[in-house]
DNA sequence: CAGTGGTCTAGACCACATA
DNA sequence: ATGTGGTCTAGACCACTGT
């Protein structure tokens, strides 16, 4: 019959949605404290705050000490957006996937790519353009700086038969990074390799990535027209 | 000296992200289970648990029962996105904000919009077309489909002097969300009112919301020429 | 079957914000 | 000063899954 411990967490995150949905509890109100919780319904108090916590995490209820834990008055939204390779985004869509190289060299970064990563202005990276295709069609330009202090290693790697993109996440984690999303005029430089038409619009999505404090690189992927990012459920 | 206790959870974190950083831990390879690293590091179970729990959360871990803890292979990125009122945006950019109405009628909505919302084909909507500016510049233009089944008090609202973006907000909490970014060309239906030169690309934010399973809305977000969507850190 | 992570419990102490 | 959430502990049982 059910299909999870009676009082466990996710039991409790679902009393407390559905005491919202139904208005029980409205945008604003205080909600009983950790302890009156687990007493109502039947579980330990650490069982309340796994449930609790991870509703704050999602933006729906307001928590302060002292001050106790209300329904949120603005539940914030958050979207969470997952970048998979794109060879498995083309991938997953049923599509055969192809790889080509258009530019590869070291060079001196401009200076706003040094600046947002942190390098020295004179630093050098190495410099990588490349287009994924889905059966054949323009999918995306990847625009690439990579910091060559951080992985010397790419020095010896042509990028003919493997993205930087794909090369990367194969020899180097990363422990943080940033993601910026913007929208370009086809017009703009170097989008002529996606095949666009005049008037399009395409998104772009800058991503810089750390490893510890040491810089590994940004990306430019600016996406075919029509192109949509959706978040995950 | 020490800002948390000496083995809090985040202390653990911050030792399994250093010994990937010093490549101690490598793409790949698996680390030792809970219970050994509990031992290691001198604290109970739970605190581990809840330190790869979080690096799992971030993508950086693959953890599977009887399988273990490996480093990920490639560490999915995540970029979680924070959407707040656009009244609050524009005060954080310290503009002055201003809305005007541009139209608000009941309407049925296109099939897309009903189909998507899981509502019926012939359900009534309210239509609020509306633009946000700052310090009297076009910000964001909102075209948005209200449920009048799910929220019939948007039915009393002008929505002349409150955006629905803020009515809404205020009025009703939701539980589920769904979001999806693309870019179009300027040229596009009604985005003239955000003052865009042609050749101008802008980014659209298309939000869909439930109160448990009742839909509740669905809004475009068109922003001028040169927004950002930046990931929170 | 056995080892791993997932979770729950009961109790405790602490940090913090508010009254 | 006090009540709240935040966290840690030690122990336990369970669910899943690889062998």
């Amino acid at each position: 019959m059910s299909e999870r411990p009676a009082h466990g967490w996710q039991t409790v995150r679902e009393e407390v949605l559905r005491r919202i949905a139904e208005k029980i509890w409205r945008p604003g109100d205080p909600i009983p404290n950790e302890a009156d919780l687990a007493a109502e319904l039947g579980c330990a108090r650490a069982t309340v705050n796994r449930a609790l916590r991870s509703l704050s995490d999602d933006g729906l209820l307001d928590r302060r000490r002292k001050g106790g834990t209300r329904i949120a008055r603005q539940p914030v939204g958050r979207a969470t957006i997952e970048i998979p390779l794109i060879r498995t985004a083309i991938a997953e869509r049923g599509a055969r996937y192809g790889y080509r190289l258009i530019e590869r060299q070291e060079a001196v970064a401009p200076g706003a790519v040094s600046a947002a990563l942190g390098t020295a202005a004179d630093a050098a990276f190495l410099h990588v353009v490349s287009l994924h295709l889905a059966d054949e069609a323009p999918y995306a330009l990847e625009d690439r700086w990579i910091v060559l202090g951080t992985v010397p290693e790419a020095r010896d790697e042509g990028f003919e038969a493997i993205s930087a993109n794909e090369w990367l996440v194969r020899h180097l984690p990363f422990t943080r990074a940033e993601s910026e999303f913007s929208a370009v005029p086809a017009a703009a430089a170097r989008s002529g390799a996606l095949d666009t038409a005049p008037g399009d619009a395409l998104i772009v999505h800058r991503r810089r990535t750390w490893l510890g404090d040491k810089p590994i690189t940004q990306v430019d992927m600016t996406f075919a027209p029509g192109h949509r990012i959706r978040t995950q459920q």
